[in-house]
DNA sequence: TTTAGGG
DNA sequence: CCCTAAA
């Protein structure tokens, strides 16, 4: 419903990576480590007002951490970056990450150091993806710097310093952003790591104090904060963590856009606690008294920058236009690089998607989630300004209870639709929830770029070959492309201009989900059961990456060893469990050992599906040779049985 | 809980 | 994908 950024209190938009701060001695100085950079996960009300993070919201974030993966990296840059990344977990339970520029100890805890990589690997997994989107020659201009040449390998996230004992922490929640690779060229990421004035978040103030009493500890990283330092891969996983599924989009800007849309959107909600003034957080006293300061949002290099003024609930077209003007006038060294065509596109988009982004159901669910906790003063001002007032009243949810992580929520859907008002009781994936807001709140983004998400969309439209959105995002890939499932950054950002456009895909895909069926965009249906019940039943697409990430998993760990290749490769899949892994697997085998040759005509393939690269198939076949699993029915003669079956096990062969 | 299979 | 038996 609104953007969550981390808030840094840094000194007047200084734009300086945390990590590569070398000016002087403030690295290693005890007073940088007295005053750390300090990140809290707020969101950014519509008026530029934060609002810190709720109880859902930071525990989105715990998610990511929390998964383990052995197999990350964590490649500290080369030189320069002294910043630590401190992830300690507080007495609720919730992690928290914290960056400072100051030497961390080497009292490295072994598991958090585990949930570090864990994240980072999930960015290579995003970057990975990313990479195969770009592959596929996904056309679209990027209006925001995309600035993020980091390899697979090698993450913005350097020097992964574990500390695990944080004192200071305890009073105000901070999250330090990884510490960013110094290298690239960052000068127009969102949360930039900047030294924090002091006392401006000094632990104790009043401030600090109903922060805390708000999101205890949060904490995030800081890749989430920073879209344009985001790799294709990072962008990926913040793409599925925002819409609720995968994307194979390999066009950086098309996802930035995208999930900057999203952010867009929820620029104009209100109701806040506290305000950004001058770089400083301020609790908000009355809406009106703070507004007039101009706020700016540190975050975003004022790319986010709005007017506290306008709190206009539902922005008209002429006054958003306003304020967007007004913030673009204003926004500058960051988005140096940022065309100046861009800006306008962007603001004109960021209105469009005011006004037409509708929520889905499944917003809806998480907007329920999240009501009992937001003290409904600012759910209830959200809805107003986010439009989630729009949805039809038909929708309406609320949560029997709450659960967080994979585990399935069972609602009681009030469906009044024909004033029935029966109740329907569904089942719900969390994990798979559509918008993420949650996250994309997470990223401080310019609200302008919202638009350019909707450019590129319109562009793939022109380009794309597959007529259907829905479908494109989730398996369009180049199959020549898409071969390597090697994990190195493409870094191949080309820019292909766009006609602007007010089409906007997304909305297209809202509208497509019909409040009166049962079947939302990302193909929930439901299904009779045999107790008289309905039971949802999930459809979530495999993308390639996910292919690759479940070969290589099984050629590592084992064909059988599901769980542990979960755990392994799709610890940041939260929505494939070792039994998806198994079953898939099952597919890829026939599929392998049953593709036929090349008759596989543009006509017999399934709309919007691409074959799985017959690299893939080969190696699929070649490890369950190895491991003496040959598809039972398929191990004699397959290929020469009828094409009946031959379609069946063909169909296997697509994401 | 995790696997293996059937549906 | 879901469900369930079996381990």
């Amino acid at each position: 419903m609104d953007a969550a950024v981390g808030i840094e209190d840094n000194d007047e938009g200084k734009v300086e990576d945390c990590g590569i701060e070398k000016s002087s001695s403030v690295l290693s100085s005890p007073k940088q480590i007295a005053n750390p950079v300090v990140y809290k996960l707020v969101r950014v009300e519509g008026d530029g007002r934060l609002v810190p993070a709720t109880d859902d919201e930071v525990i989105r974030v715990e998610d990511f951490l929390e998964d383990e993966n052995s197999e990350m990296h964590v490649v500290a840059d080369t030189g320069q970056s002294v910043g630590c990344i401190s992830i300690e977990r507080s007495s609720s339970g919730r992690l928290r990450v914290e960056c400072s520029k100051g030497v961390s100890q080497s009292d490295t805890a072994e598991s958090d150091l585990g949930k570090l990589n864990a994240r980072l690997q999930m960015l290579q997994e995003v970057k990975q993806e990313e990479k195969l989107r770009l592959a596929c020659g996904s056309p679209g201009h990027f209006y925001v710097n995309t600035d993020i040449q980091c390899s697979a390998d090698k993450f913005p996230v350097a020097d992964g310093m574990i500390q695990s004992d944080i004192s200071r922490q305890e009073v105000v929640p901070s999250l330090a952003p990884s510490v960013n690779d110094s290298h690239s060229n960052q000068s127009v990421s969102i949360g930039q790591c900047s030294r924090p004035s002091e006392g401006l978040v000094e632990s104790g103030s009043s401030t600090s104090a109903v922060y805390s009493t708000f999101c205890p500890d949060f904490s995030m990283l800081k890749e989430e904060i920073c879209l344009d330092k985001l790799s294709i891969r990072e962008l990926h996983e913040l793409f599925k963590v925002t819409f609720g599924r995968e994307t194979t989009v390999k066009d950086k800007q098309w996802l930035k856009r995208r999930i900057a849309m999203s952010l867009t959107n929820s620029c104009d909600v209100s109701t806040t606690t506290f305000i950004v003034r001058d770089n400083k957080l301020v609790k908000k006293c009355e809406k009106e008294s703070c507004g007039n300061a101009n706020a700016v949002l540190s975050v975003d290099a004022t790319a986010g920058e709005m007017d506290v003024n306008s709190k206009d609930p539902l922005p008209a077209e002429g006054s958003g236009i306003d304020d967007n003007q007004a913030v673009s006038g204003k926004r500058l060294r960051n988005h140096d690089m940022e065309p100046e065509l861009g800006n306008k596109d962007l603001q004109t988009g960021e209105k469009a998607a005011k006004r037409v982004r509708k929520p889905t159901k499944r917003y809806i669910e998480e907007l329920s989630e999240n009501e009992p906790r937001d003290h409904n003063q600012r759910f209830l001002s959200s809805n107003k300004n986010t439009g989630i007032g729009h949805f039809a009243p038909n929708s309406y949810m609320r949560p029997s209870r709450n659960m967080f992580s994979e585990g399935r929520t069972v609602f009681t859907r009030l469906d009044s639709l024909g004033g029935s008002g029966i109740q329907v009781p569904c089942v719900s994936r969390v994990r798979r929830s559509r918008p993420r807001k949650n996250i994309m709140s997470l990223m401080v983004h310019p609200c302008g770029t919202g638009n350019a998400i909707k450019l590129v969309d319109k562009a793939l439209g022109v380009h794309g070959s597959q007529a259907d959105s829905e479908s494109r995002d989730e398996t369009l890939t180049t199959p020549a492309e898409c071969q390597q499932p090697s994990f190195t950054e493409s870094g191949q950002d080309e820019q292909c201009p766009i006609l602007p456009t007010i089409e906007l895909r997304q909305e297209f895909r809202l509208k497509k989900a019909d409040p009166t069926t049962h079947i939302s965009d990302d193909k929930m249906v439901t299904v009779p059961t045999s107790k008289g019940g309905m039971r949802r039943k999930h459809h979530r697409a495999w993308t390639l990456v996910e292919v690759m990430k479940l070969v290589e998993g099984v050629s590592r760990c084992g064909a059988g060893r599901w769980s542990e290749i979960k755990r392994l490769a799709f610890a940041s899949y939260s929505y494939r469990t070792s039994v998806d892994l198994k079953d898939k697997w099952r597919n890829l085998l026939k599929a392998s050992f049953a593709q036929a040759p090349a008759d596989e005509g543009i006509n017999s393939r399934k709309h919007g599906t691409v074959p799985i690269p017959e690299q893939i198939l080969v190696r699929v076949r070649e490890l369950a040779e190895l491991n003496s699993q040959v598809p039972p029915n398929l191990s004699s003669s397959k290929l020469t049985e009828g094409a009946r079956s031959m379609r069946e096990d063909k169909s296997a062969g697509y994401l």
